[in-house]
RNA sequence: CGGGGUGUAGCGCAGUUGGUAGCGCGCUUGGUUUGGGACCAAGAUGCCGCAGGUUCGAAUCCUGUCACUCCGACCA
């Protein structure tokens, strides 16, 4: 595999991996940093990223029968006021409307961190009979969190999500929900950003502000640092009686709705980087790249060449997402141009190949060359993209797995972080906050999540050895 | 919110003891090139982060402030 860094301004990612982050964003023309701390301009290229995100999303859930809905940007502080947990959980970090033009306003807004509070409202006007029941909505907006310190996608202080919020007429069909779409969103993952991802339940410290239970897709980055991927929250009641929804049930007694939520947000496009780029910059999943192939003709002068690389790209264009760059940039400059951009497929065209009715296709993820005659282009564009995915795939797996750590006592967990790195490690907890703390007080790693694929490491508590309940995975995260 | 670093041309940086603002890349024009970031020639580009102060004179010294960034704590 051919993997020289062949582009000297990107800060190599063993060298300085969060400056290796901040360089790939900025050069692969993903963001722009704006006046406004925390808040990014996504560019063309990384808003397209997210748009087949949206696109591909969107339709899991539509098959699954959700609708799209849009609430308001503003929660009247009364509002949000009315569960208790989940105010506590929020309002440190939401930004508040206090005037509007010049008049204050008798109450103040707070600009919406998430919007339970107002499909509460919602669904306590529409919901009455368990007719009416479920209800699966989710809406695509933005949401505000005034963070204190920020990173383009990782953690910024706007930020684009969906947001799923579902009401059920029983805890059972809540539960399946949550569960249901926590699949989908390891589906999503797995299957088309081509990230391995862990699926389990959050600890209670670690729980949603107002969550009876949460569950979440863990992902490990090639720094060995874990990325909450997606969440999904069961409510069970609390939120309906908190907001007095109740609908008559089919013993015509009045009852108390089951909701839940669940949401992924850009900071999957950070998972993307972290997970899939190298030191060349970035290695887009070609199922959101939003070029999967660059054609470049080489020595444009001579003959017919750019002609020809039209003509291909017309080939292609009804196959996959095609572009030719004909600009009088050299072709070296371009090919390190698309590989920081992470373009999937390369394919090359030049005289020589004319001749002989032939390109050169390079995949991004492994720089492989392959020789093909012009007639059977299309299939082998659609082969090699299949490859890439399932290259970037095994190769995040391959590194979750060298960097997944069995362990018995905090000091091995130290010893393997600092001999290895940073990781997954698998340890038993007897399900103790006291211990959860203490294992991340001690390690720097703090639990990740309990996976719902259990393995027996030991019968004992990585902290304080007494018999064990479950085993958790622990990580340092972002 | 604590600790460090950095703010000078679009980007990356230099600027000595206080004395008229520099380099590389990029950009523009013309020409030659083109299979891993091409070359030659001629150009254009500055509120030296911002606000005060010291001084005959400040990018340089002092005070304040803002932004970006990294490392922790908190969080999608």
């Amino acid at each position: 595999m051919d993997n020289r860094k062949m582009v000297d301004d990107i800060t190599s990612m063993d060298e300085d991996f969060a400056k290796w982050y901040t360089d790939i964003v900025k050069k692969a023309e993903l963001v722009g940093y704006t006046s406004v701390k925390g808040c990014m301009v996504i560019r063309p290229y990384g808003y397209a990223i997210w748009e087949n995100m949206q696109r591909i999303l969107d339709g899991m859930f539509k098959e699954t029968g959700h609708e799209n809905v849009c609430m308001p940007m503003f929660i009247p502080e009364s509002l949000l006021n009315k569960e208790k947990d989940h105010v506590e959980g929020f309002a440190p970090e939401v930004a508040w409307v206090t005037h509007g033009g010049s008049e204050k306003l008798e109450e103040r807004l707070c600009v919406r961190p998430t919007s339970e509070t107002l499909f509460c409202e919602h669904y306590s006007q529409i919901v009455h009979s368990y007719r009416d029941l479920p209800k699966l909505y989710n809406q695509w907006v933005s949401v505000v969190r005034w963070e204190k310190t920020t990173r383009p996608f990782l953690r910024s202080r706007e930020f684009l999500w969906q947001e799923g919020h579902t009401i059920h007429e029983t805890a059972q069909q809540a539960i399946e929900e949550t569960e249901k779409m926590l699949g989908i969103y390891a589906r999503f993952c797995e299957e088309v950003l081509a990230m391995p991802v862990i699926k389990g339940k959050k600890t209670e410290s670690d729980k949603f502000a107002g969550a009876v239970s949460t569950y979440a897709i863990e992902a490990l980055m090639h720094d060995g640092k874990a990325l909450q991927a997606g969440t999904s929250h069961y409510f069970g009641d609390g939120f309906a009686r908190a907001f007095d929804i109740t609908f008559s049930d089919r013993q015509n007694k009045k009852s108390y709705p089951h909701q839940t939520s669940w949401g992924v947000s850009t900071r999957l496009i950070g998972g993307i980087i972290m997970t899939h780029g190298d030191d060349n910059g970035l290695a887009l999943p070609p199922a959101v790249a939003p070029i999967q192939a660059v054609i470049i003709p080489i020595a444009v002068h001579k003959g017919n060449v750019i002609e020809k690389a039209r003509q291909l790209e017309q080939q292609l264009k009804n196959i996959v997402r095609v572009k030719v760059d004909d600009s009088d940039n050299s072709p070296g400059w371009k090919f390190a141009q698309y590989e920081m951009k992470g373009v999937p497929v390369r394919i090359e065209l030049g005289p020589r190949d004319i001749e002989n009715n032939q390109c050169v296709i390079v995949t991004r993820h492994n720089r492989e060359k392959t020789v093909v005659s012009l007639d059977d282009v299309a299939t082998v564009v659609q082969q090699k993209l299949k490859e890439v995915h399932d290259g970037l795939y095994s190769k995040a797996l391959e590194n979750r797995n060298r960097r997944t750590y069995d362990c018995t006592t905090t000091d091995q967990m130290i010893d393997e972080m600092t001999k290895k790195g940073d990781g997954f490690i698998r340890a038993m907890w007897c399900g103790s906050e006291e211990c959860e703390a203490a294992v991340k007080e001690k390690t720097g790693a703090g639990s990740r999540c309990i996976p719902f694929d259990q393995v027996q490491i030991s019968d004992k508590c990585v902290c304080c050895g007494k018999p064990a309940k479950t085993m958790v995975i622990w990580g340092k995260a972002y």
